[in-house]
This record gives C-alpha cells, sequence and structure tokens, in this order.
DNA sequence: TCATAATATTTAAACGTATAGTTAAACCGA
DNA sequence: TCGGTTTAACTATACGTTTAAATATTATGA
C-alpha cells in the first residue's frame, strides 16, 4: 500500500533545495562550523548528490553569497526611483534595507561574518553589487546637498551607519529578550518599534544630516 | 654554539603568550575556523602546554572572549563621569568607545562573529558587562530629556547606532580599500576620518537626538 | 505503444587528511 | 631527587571529497 509517496510531491529541484539547506546553515553557523553532512542531511539529499549537483564546499558558499547579497542593487534602485524629494528617497533607501534584512534573516549573519573575516570569501560580483548601492546613497546625497536640504557628510560613513544600527539592533534584540535577569530599567525602554524599524532608523538618520 | 636561547628571556608567562595568540587566531578565523594547532604554535608552545595552562578549545574561547570584552564598563563610566554636561558625557561615551575599538582590534571581528551566531558563547559576565554600559547610556539619555536638551528616543537602539556604525565602518573600510577598480565617486568621499571617527559619529548621533 | 539503449541523477560506502584531545616520558630548576 | 612544565608521539574521530554501483529519466526504433 501507500506507493511511495510521502513528503515530497514535486521535488522542487534538487539543487534548490541544497542550496536553501545550505543558506540556513551557512548563517547559523558560519563557513567552518558549517558541515556538508548537515546541509546534505538537511535539503534531504545524499551527500554525493550535493556535490553532483554543485560542486565542493566552496563553490556551495560562493552560491550562496550570491544568492543572499546579489541581486540588491536593482531592487534599491527602483526603490529609490519611485519618489521624488532626496528626503524620500533616503526614507526609501533606509526603509528598502531595513525591509529587505527582514524577508532575508540569512543577510545579517553572513555579513556579519563575511565583515568579521575582512570580506575573504567575497566575490567580487557581490563587492559590485554594494558599490551599486553605495553609488544610489552618494546620488541622493549629492543632491540633497545640492538643494541644500543636507549638509555634507561622508557618504561611506552614512551607508556603515543605516546598515550597521539595521543589523546589529536586528540581532542584539533577540539576545537581549533572552536574558530573563534584565534589570527593569532596561526592559522598559524600547517598546514596539520591532516591525517599523527602518523608519525609526530613517528618522534618526534624516535629522542628523537635515540642514 | 648558540646555546639555545633565542626569543624567551623571561618567558612572559606561558598561558599569557597563549591567551594572546589566542584572541589574534580566535578573532581572525573564528571559533570553528581556528585550530588548537595553530595557536600553540603562534604562542610558541606545545599543544600539550595549552591544554596543561589552559583546557580545551572551548575554555581557552571564554577565556579570550571576558578578556577581549570584559571589563569595559568601569572604564567607560570614569571616562563618562569626567564630564558634566549630557551633552559632553555622550561624546566621551561615543569617543571611549571609538577608542576602545582602536586599542583593541579584536574586538570587531571577535563581537561580530558572537553577534551572527546569537550570542550563543558569550558568558554570563560579558553580558552584564554590556548591561552595565547599556545603563550609562541610559542615564546620559534620561538625564539630557530630563534637561530638555535630547528628544525622546530608544537607548537600545541608540547604542547599537553608535556601536554598530564604529564597527561597521571599521571593518568596511580596508575591504573597500582593497578593492583597486572602485569608481572614483567612490573613492574620492571619505577622505580623513580614520583617526578621528569617534567625533565623526559623535556629531552625527548628537545631532539626531538634540531637540 | 512498447522494448531497449543511452543518459542523467542519486546513493551507500570508502578514503584520506585534518584536527581535537590524551599520554607517557623527558626536561629542568630548586 | 622531586614537582611542576614541556615535549613528541599517538588515538580517535570528524569532515570534505570521490568512487562505483543502483536507480530514475529520456531518447530511439520497430
Amino acid at each position: 500500500m501507500i506507493k511511495k509517496v510521502i513528503d515530497v510531491k514535486n521535488p522542487g529541484k534538487t539543487a534548490e533545495k541544497i542550496l536553501a539547506a545550505a543558506r540556513m546553515v551557512f548563517a547559523e553557523k558560519g563557513y567552518s562550523g558549517a558541515h556538508v553532512d548537515e546541509i546534505a542531511v538537511r535539503a534531504g539529499v545524499n551527500k554525493a548528490t550535493l556535490y553532483y549537483q554543485i560542486g565542493d564546499k566552496d563553490t556551495l558558499y560562493a552560491n550562496v553569497i550570491h544568492q543572499v547579497l546579489g541581486n540588491t542593487a536593482q531592487n534599491i534602485a527602483a526603490s529609490v526611483a519611485k519618489v521624488d524629494h532626496p528626503e524620500e528617497k533616503l526614507k526609501a533607501y533606509i526603509k528598502y534595507i531595513a525591509d529587505a534584512v527582514d524577508t532575508n534573516p540569512e543577510w545579517t549573519p553572513i555579513m556579519m561574518r563575511e565583515m568579521a573575516a575582512d570580506g575573504a570569501h567575497l566575490p567580487r560580483v557581490v563587492i559590485e553589487d554594494i558599490v551599486a548601492v553605495l553609488t544610489i546613497l552618494i546620488g541622493i546625497l549629492d543632491e540633497g546637498i545640492k538643494k541644500r536640504i543636507f549638509i555634507e557628510v561622508p557618504p561611506f560613513l552614512i551607508h556603515m551607519m543605516i546598515v550597521g544600527t539595521i543589523l546589529f539592533y536586528k540581532k542584539a534584540v533577540p539576545i537581549k529578550d533572552r536574558q530573563s535577569w534584565l534589570p527593569a530599567e532596561i526592559k522598559v525602554h524600547d517598546r514596539n518599534l520591532k516591525s517599523n524599524l527602518g523608519e525609526e532608523v530613517a528618522k534618526l538618520v534624516l535629522k542628523a544630516i537635515k540642514r
């Protein structure tokens, strides 16, 4: 009975299952902490299948990185282009990044570990993507400065401020919340900004750079 | 000839040499990327010495973490107490953190990786230290709000903004500088804020939260 | 439509190296 | 000589990678 069926229905493409599992495991454990065996198990395939479909661990990681970090620039550009005023553009920029981090939770740990490792594994294409994002920001800031809306600020620092704040906050909150013994002072602040982190950060950054 | 002498003179305490080497290697490679053998080699001792002096890899890492991240609060408190106005206090707070990161380069990668791993290895004592630091910030902000110098802001977010900005910037600059192919637009900005990053960040944060 | 050949994909098992951790003996200053 | 300290050699296992056989899928020809 029960022909065999069970789980899979249409398999959803083996390679994709592997990539998805790899994304999770690399995000949780980092490159050296992630074991090929575990990725294979979580993907529900044999280890050799993984090698057949994708290749060795390095290749696998490069794929994950590209999948997670790549192709952000186009989306940001589109998001920013929808509005006109520099102030609105910057809001869109920040909001987009905050939302992307929400949608793509693996982003944060992978990025943090890459930075910790001095970007040792970052493929060129990802760096190009980051540069493209930065270029958008520079455009916004330049326009704002020209129109005398913004003061002059170092764009690279502003970018790091935006990204650093969002990523650190996102990762730090769960750690904080896990501490049951915290003094009330700490707990009492910071109520409900989980959902609108992007807006809160945008508010602060805008206030910081507006003339 | 050459009796054997060479380096050591008084050994500088074996355990300390090991800790120093471990700090470097863990910072460079992360927990699973760091190998006990390499730590022993860099410390110039045999692996068994390391086990005799300190213990297994976990113990070693816990020691490093505590050594690197612990005992910051007292210093910050002292630094902040030296000035009076909340604005000056906040400046001192930020400046202290920026300077500490400069003095202690291992701080950044270790902290980033710990956050990426959801603080899995963070010993209680380190979290207590971070809480103590946060408490100082809350004090500064509360005073500033009471004196109507600052607007109301979520302190935890502000802390993450300060730390996130500083750490991300510090780690991102070398990665950026390594890219020889960058478009001039990117390179041209951000001149000389290497040394006074703390001040620059303080300026931005203060502008963001001042009434 | 079916049988069979060719190809693509998956799998269990094995291999070799790297690595965390152990141990017993040598070393060395008091 | 005695105790703390260091050493090289060793063990067991974990892990990335490969192999060859099994199975599934597609193509071909009557």
